[in-house]
DNA sequence: TCAAAATACTTGTCTTGACAAATATCTTCC
DNA sequence: GGAAGATATTTGTCAAGACAAGTATTTTGA
């Protein structure tokens, strides 16, 4: 993910809440993926390598549930920043199920710079939006998230 | 797409606004793409089906307007919905460069089904929401995109 | 007129997301 | 102790999103 096409509306009638999420989404995913492409990186890749430098290391199972993908994702995800040699994966000392995945040199080399295009995609997004617009719109996120529910 | 993983928070700070959009929209969608299971259509796909029908035809190019995707992802919709035999193409009369995509006896068939479903969705995301509410969320993701601008 | 530029679509490649199924390793509990 | 079930990860498959590059056709403009 790169670049985002142009999309000047078309049946320009009023754009649906849920579209206009959509769209929001995956602006921002873009933009900071190609931001992110000066490191080499995509924004799932940098999140692993953030998390991993703040931790210090990381099973999948706990990307797993920080990364808002599913388990084979962080897998695959792995992979590709293994092959990169920004991280590597060791069994885990004490569960042999379990891997460790951790910083190589030059992954935590990469960390510093990741970390500044992230804090200034955050403050580029919400600039202009108040400390308590931020807190509405995460309210009425998570009241929508309560209502997606299970599958009917 | 279809069932979501679940996510149980690890890292237990709070979650940055980012983040949740983030995860609203995955299920979001996630759970519209299950809900389409039981008529073999996804999101996107419905998307289409649905467009075609209320303008009796598109060319791919006024389709990746709607849709949120570019023309390459377009086409490809395209041929999965036609091997599906839910729509055909057609040259343009005027113009042979382009094809109007149009649905078939069976791709209409099906709009009702998916205009049920995609209504309900749609109720039931936004329920508990005031039209003021939904207003200030329009609002603030209006303002999230603004801010998003070219890549830097 | 007719070559160059623009336009509409398609195809190729890489990354991701979701889910199912397979493998390896614990844990339980009879 | 050892089978049955749970858990951690991987692998396979399909749909999608983004971008580059290619093809066919139309439009421009020298």
């Amino acid at each position: 993910m790169r670049r985002l096409a142009e999309a000047p509306e078309f049946g320009a009638e009023e754009e649906g809440l849920g579209r206009l999420l959509l769209r929001v989404v995956r602006e921002m995913r873009t933009r900071f993926d190609r931001d992110l492409e000066r490191v080499g990186l995509t924004a799932q890749q940098a999140e692993i390598l953030f998390r991993c430098s703040r931790a210090g290391e990381l099973t999948p199972k706990q990307l797993t549930s920080l990364l808002i993908t599913d388990n084979a994702g962080v897998t695959r995800l792995v992979d590709r920043l293994e092959r990169k040699g920004l991280v590597t994966r060791r069994a885990s000392a004490n569960d042999r199920r379990s891997v460790t995945v951790r910083l190589t040199r030059s992954g935590t080399a990469l960390v510093p710079r990741v970390a500044r295009l992230a804090h200034a995609q955050k403050r580029r997004l919400f600039s202009g939006l108040s400390a308590a617009e931020q807190e509405q719109m995460r309210s009425l996120l998570h009241r929508i998230l309560d209502n997606v529910g299970p599958a009917a």
